[in-house]
RNA sequence: GCGCCCUUAGCUCAACUGGAUAGAGCACCUGCCUUCUAAGCAGGCGGUUGCAGGUUCGAGUCCUGCAGGGCGCGCCA
């Protein structure tokens, strides 16, 4: 099944192979001009530059072969030799049934499913998620769920940030502040036997109680600041870390503890926004991979000894700038950053052997990833062009700068999500919306109301565009916004209810007003938003969509009386309005929206 | 210093292989709730697409230069 786009388009092609031209030139777009047509041809125009021809002579041509199809009701040729159609009610009135009756509600799927590996949100633990992590979560979320519903075979991992320094620190000061775990680490040390699981869960009991999450948020920011601060606490940081990474038993342990804390909170928040993940890997993962994968670097001959550091260089002829090598080996012997990066795309190709990896992680990391990913070239770890980074722009605050908060922190995840929550009830409560639902579906409306706020916001903008975060304004639920969606949404679903409560069934759809004209046209379009977002990796074309759509199913309602229209027309109208919905929600869901019942 | 990205309406953002009159939302102004949810709809106001050249029948889009802003550039991740 093809959109109307595609189908004009095969028949255009054959009309200028027909005259002699190149058939590429019959590519059809929905037109500029509304007034004029419903879709345009500019391919007389740039075949008049090659062919010597006077374009509206070559227009003319292809018009005369165009002029017998069914599917349209005017072709006409308009300025310099613009090749204007409009669509017959017929064609869109099938199109529209064809629309409804599909489950896919219009979408085509990718030709040759492809293995695809979404590497996204990349939250740490202890450090607590702040608004950078965001956006990553909601692109690479809304990246994976539209690459899936074309066909891959999609899976998303968090790529959790276990491993590095900032365990070291924790464990340190974890046991500066906790008489108990100083004993506990120093007697699991010491032990030269196994540790048994019966005296793993018990010291995992004690810990429980003792550890929390809000005691590593707490701690993690005052050891940052004196490990930046002081040499000697730095030193055993890094020592810990040593120890750690070398699996010191009881520091192993309690890193265990670390971890499974974070990724149980982290998890139940990620849920919340409506974003999960198939994997949870974390660069420890990866960690027992590193010396076998250093050896096998090194037998390949690409380690280069530099400043006692081992280095893979991956500079390339005709670069415009000096890419810096990859840092295998630091000079104090440890893994490094892209260490763990190059690794990580080993463990893959083992695992789930991608055909491709997105890593949607921040614009600037750019640099960086443009060193891990010719490594890994060079050692056969991925086809070259297969890992690709999607990069976005930064979150700023309303001052144009990186978003903070008033006091000049950084926002976490959560307290944003709980202030859009709290407008969002406010606003149901004066809008008066709601009234009528019980406490917990209430609150259940005003936490949708608040992802969409904040996800839409986020996804209208192409993502490699910094953007400005403006709480005032995303909450504000007028005009462009995830609460305007939500809101056509819900207005069709009680409508929904209300013929279902009066017994009116849907019908065949007919097309006749300029209103559902354009709502049909918008329906048809959902296919080549998708397509662009799935080939340029942006959700932004299907948060575009989605509001249009929207906005369509919006004036419809409001120019064409559905349930007190006659029994025809009412069945027809109700099929168009159930069908948008359909549509919309489905398009909300790539976004990672979900709309309520009612609100 | 080298490199990458950005600059479009008062504000926040779009604009499909270079095509017609550069579009939305907010703000401001005017209408519309006895009729399916007014978080809505209809209409109005608002532009030398940072500046200067170039290529082209045609440039927000491609090329060159300049100005302004952001970011990155080996032992943090």
């Amino acid at each position: 099944m093809s959109d109307l786009k595609r189908g004009l388009s095969e028949a255009v092609a054959a009309a200028f192979a027909a005259a002699g031209l190149p058939a590429e030139l019959g590519r059809v777009t929905p037109s500029d001009r509304p007034d004029l047509a419903d879709f345009q041809c500019n391919g007389a125009l740039a075949a008049a530059k090659t062919a010597r021809r006077d374009p509206r002579e070559i227009a003319a041509g292809v018009t005369a072969t165009l002029a017998a199809d069914p599917r349209l009701s005017a072709v006409e040729i308009a300025g310099l030799g613009f090749i204007n159609m409009r669509v017959s009610d017929t064609a869109l009135s099938e199109r529209a049934n064809e629309i409804a009756a599909d489950p896919r509600l219009g979408a085509s799927s990718v030709a040759a499913m492809r293995r695809i590996l979404v590497d996204y949100a990349g939250p740490n633990v202890a450090k607590p998620m702040h608004v950078g992590h965001l956006r990553s979560s909601i692109i690479g979320e809304a990246i994976k769920r539209i690459y899936r519903f074309r066909g891959d075979m999609v899976v998303g991992d968090a790529h959790f940030g276990d491993w590095g320094y900032q365990m070291g620190l924790l464990i340190g000061a974890v046991m500066d502040e906790n008489p108990f775990v100083k004993a506990l680490m120093e007697q699991l040390n010491g032990r030269t036997t196994p540790i048994t699981s019966e005296e793993e869960k018990t010291a995992f009991a004690a810990l429980e109680s003792r550890v929390s999450l809000d005691d590593l948020d707490r701690l993690y920011p005052e050891a940052a600041a004196k490990g930046k601060a002081e040499i000697e606490y730095r030193e055993r940081a890094r020592k810990l870390t040593a120890e750690l990474q070398s699996k010191m038993p009881g520091y192993h342990l309690l890193w265990r503890h670390f971890a499974r804390v974070t990724k149980v909170a982290l998890e139940r928040d990620f849920h919340a926004l409506g974003v999960d993940f198939d994997l949870w890997k974390g660069e420890s993962d990866v960690d027992d991979l590193i010396a076998p994968m250093v050896k096998e670097l090194d037998d390949k001959g690409l380690l280069v000894d530099d400043q006692g550091a081992r280095i893979i260089r991956v500079a390339r002829q005709g670069d415009k700038r000096d890419l810096p090598p990859l840092l295998v080996v630091s000079s104090e012997g440890s893994a490094m950053y892209g260490t763990t990066d190059l690794a990580t795309v080993l463990d893959r190709k083992t695992s789930f052997d991608p055909d491709h990896v997105l890593y949607v992680v921040d614009q600037r990391q750019a640099d960086h990833f443009e060193v891990v990913f010719r490594a890994a070239y060079l050692a056969g770890y991925a086809a070259e062009g297969s890992l690709e980074h999607i990069g976005f722009g930064t979150m700023n605050g309303i001052d144009g700068k990186p978003f903070k908060t008033r006091e000049g922190g950084v926002l976490k995840l959560n307290d944003m999500i709980e202030m859009t929550r709290t407008k969002a009830r406010e606003r149901l409560r004066e809008a008066d919306l709601g009234a009528e639902l019980d406490p917990d579906t209430f609150d259940d409306t005003a936490h949708k109301v608040a992802v969409a706020a904040l996800k839409f916001a986020d996804l209208q903008n192409f993502r490699g565009t910094s953007y400005v975060f403006d709480l005032d304004r995303f909450s504000s639920f007028e005009g462009k916004t995830g609460p305007y969606l939500l809101y056509q949404a819900v207005r069709v679903k009680s409508l929904l209810r209300k013929a279902q409560g009066e017994g009116v069934k849907t019908g065949p759809i007919t097309v006749a007003d300029p209103a559902e004209r354009d709502l049909v046209l918008l329906l048809d379009a959902f296919d080549q938003a998708l397509t662009d977002a799935y080939e340029k990796r942006a959700p932004h074309f299907v948060a575009e969509h989605a509001f249009k759509l929207a906005q369509a199913f919006s004036r419809f309602y409001a120019a064409c009386p559905i349930l007190s229209a006659e029994p025809v027309l009412r069945a027809s109208r109700l099929a168009l309005a159930d069908t948008t919905l359909r549509q919309l929600e489905q398009a909300l869901d790539l976004l990672g929206i979900a709309a309520p019942e009612r609100m």
